[in-house]
DNA sequence: TTGTAGGCGTTATCAT
DNA sequence: ATGATAACGCCTACAA
């Protein structure tokens, strides 16, 4: 059944390779080679030739034999914790872009926030050629940090900022920018914050937006120990299932439910919805990130605004000159700022 | 300037290959590959030792040479129109999950819906050694079949189907699914109806589900001509420009929006948020594809919930045993259904 | 079961 | 300006 239409197989014919143009054009492969990688070497009465011959017959380099020979690929490798939601869509967007303006493509690769699964990405994106590669924030086992010192590759830690010279970073810094809006909220009257955050242990940067917060609660003498903090991965699923239960367990529920992100802070509002509590009259949310999501619930979201854009824009050119230049860029730190919507109100009574 | 740090770029130190493997293990190349590739061959002893330096050294096999040498790499690339926002996320995300059940990876592209763009990236997934292709709907130029046709490459389209012998396809029918909606739009007694679609010129999944719409009111009886018909890439804003622009230009105002999917649906609510109009109350408004987003604006999008996991998964079937196996697998038709929601009401007199 | 050796498509170093 | 030719790292007949 259905042998006819398997036809095509048979006619299976592979792509053409240099030797291909070469022989077309009456040329050696080292030419045909010249005209594509540095075409002023090459007069332009042959270079018109070998390239008609290329456009002709659709001829495309062939990836891996081209990394072999020439131990570079010019492919930028990035891994980011998920794909799922759109925290790294805008900045890997941008961040893509901008590669393109310098002539890098980009690979991509998910870890599922997990600093194993993250190492073994590195391998394959080696072994893939990547040149170079972009990381989302500091914390991984050092064994990840030494193999990539022993291989020498250039790498790039976003999404996260250290002063720290031995990593390169361009990122903001999580701990200053959730402080700043902790800050907004005590001065809102809050008194009773609770957490819901992704787990601590293997994200810096949820761990530094929750120091953030204690830094700032205990500025104005709230009893750290009383703020409840609830560890869930990020999904709005789970901020409401967090929420939920920080607001119905709780013997006196908090004024204010502080989120890790903007998706959490999604699944926070619907957790406030279903237990009939108005936002922010009987409770205020705060998010982080500024995703476009923030602004589409309602009420529309307080948050950190992440430049994702700009750092996924500078993150690329720190690679490139990585790369292209012997001096080393400098780390950046880029601003995040607070954005106050409606969903932060005075503390309920 | 910054002369200390650079140091580390000194000890570059390149990968371990196949022959460092073979001489700390003290056997050949040959075995070495053949531990990796298919360990049964190499008598456990053997295999042991030599898995034991790839550990110990962390080998890994440069991806180019073995794609070289074995002409395949088990690698499925995929074409998408855009990564941007979430339309195909979930159903990639499946996709690749089951892809790595068959052992195989994805590499993934993006083509911003331009099909010229898309016939580049075909030519680079293929230099990149892509075995086979997931393209997402029909239309391109048929030099782009010529071309896949030529190549002996595997390839199978999804987010829509055709009976279609010719062209593998793994999707469901956006002219079926688009007039059931539109069937029970007028069964709430709209008789003025707008589409905001996006460009249907390049994308046959935007003029399938516009023609969906447009059998539907004829069915009952309703002046097609007088259906304005408005045309704009996939996008909130635009969704919402382009609905300001059907409520405030047309003379007799539309009693129902329906757009082409749920982003631009987003976008339609909010420019009927602004205008003051009341969703459904004053005007009702469809999406279609059914993403998260769809449940969590306000109202809640009445739209076509499109299968998409499941989707990505059967996919990725097709294309494993159209690798795997000689038999060729059927196409198919999956069901999207009618979800009723809120943002969907009876016709406003 | 294991080793030998040729070749995959490019780049880059020499010559010419 | 162009042409030979030796790598690049791996796979896979084929031989032993």
């Amino acid at each position: 059944m259905a042998e006819r239409k398997g036809r095509a197989r048979t006619t299976i014919q592979s792509s053409p390779t240099l030797d291909d143009v070469a022989r077309l054009a009456g040329v050696s492969t080292a030419t045909v080679s010249r005209c594509l990688n540095s075409p002023q070497q090459v007069v332009e009465d042959t270079r018109e030739r070998v390239l008609a011959v290329v456009r002709e017959i659709g001829y495309a380099p062939n990836f891996g034999a081209r990394a072999l020979a020439a131990k570079r690929t010019n492919t930028i490798g990035a891994i980011i914790p998920t794909m799922e939601n759109a925290i790294f869509a805008r900045g890997l967007q941008a961040f893509q872009e901008e590669l393109g303006q310098h002539g890098f493509t980009l690979l991509v690769a998910s870890s599922s926030y997990r600093p194993d699964y993250e190492e073994e990405q590195i391998r394959t994106l080696l072994a893939r050629g990547a040149d170079a590669l972009l990381l989302i924030g500091f914390h991984r086992p050092s064994s990840a940090y030494a193999f990539l010192e022993r291989r020498g590759v250039p790498f790039v830690v976003s999404w996260a900022y250290r002063q720290d010279a031995q990593v390169r970073s361009v990122g903001f810094d999580n701990r200053i920018a959730m402080r700043a809006l902790a800050r907004r909220v005590v001065e809102f009257g809050h008194k009773r914050i609770a957490i819901v955050t992704a787990p601590c242990d293997v994200n810096d940067r949820a761990r530094e937006r929750v120091a953030g917060i204690l830094e700032a609660a205990s500025e104005v003498g709230l009893d750290i120990d009383a703020i409840r903090i609830e560890e869930t991965p990020y999904s709005i699923e789970n901020g409401a299932a967090a929420t939920h239960a920080v607001l119905s367990e709780s013997e006196q529920r908090p004024t204010v439910v502080m989120c890790g992100n903007d998706v959490l802070a999604v699944g926070a509002l619907r957790a406030a919805k279903s237990l009939g509590l108005h936002v922010p009259g009987d409770l205020s949310i705060t998010g982080f990130d500024d995703i476009e999501l923030a602004q589409i619930v309602e009420p529309c979201l307080t948050t950190v605004h992440v430049p994702h854009r700009e750092m996924g824009r500078q993150a690329a050119k720190a690679i490139s000159s990585l790369l292209r230049t012997e001096d080393v860029p400098q780390n950046q730190c880029l601003e995040a700022r607070v954005v106050l919507r409606e969903s932060l109100g005075p503390a309920a009574s």
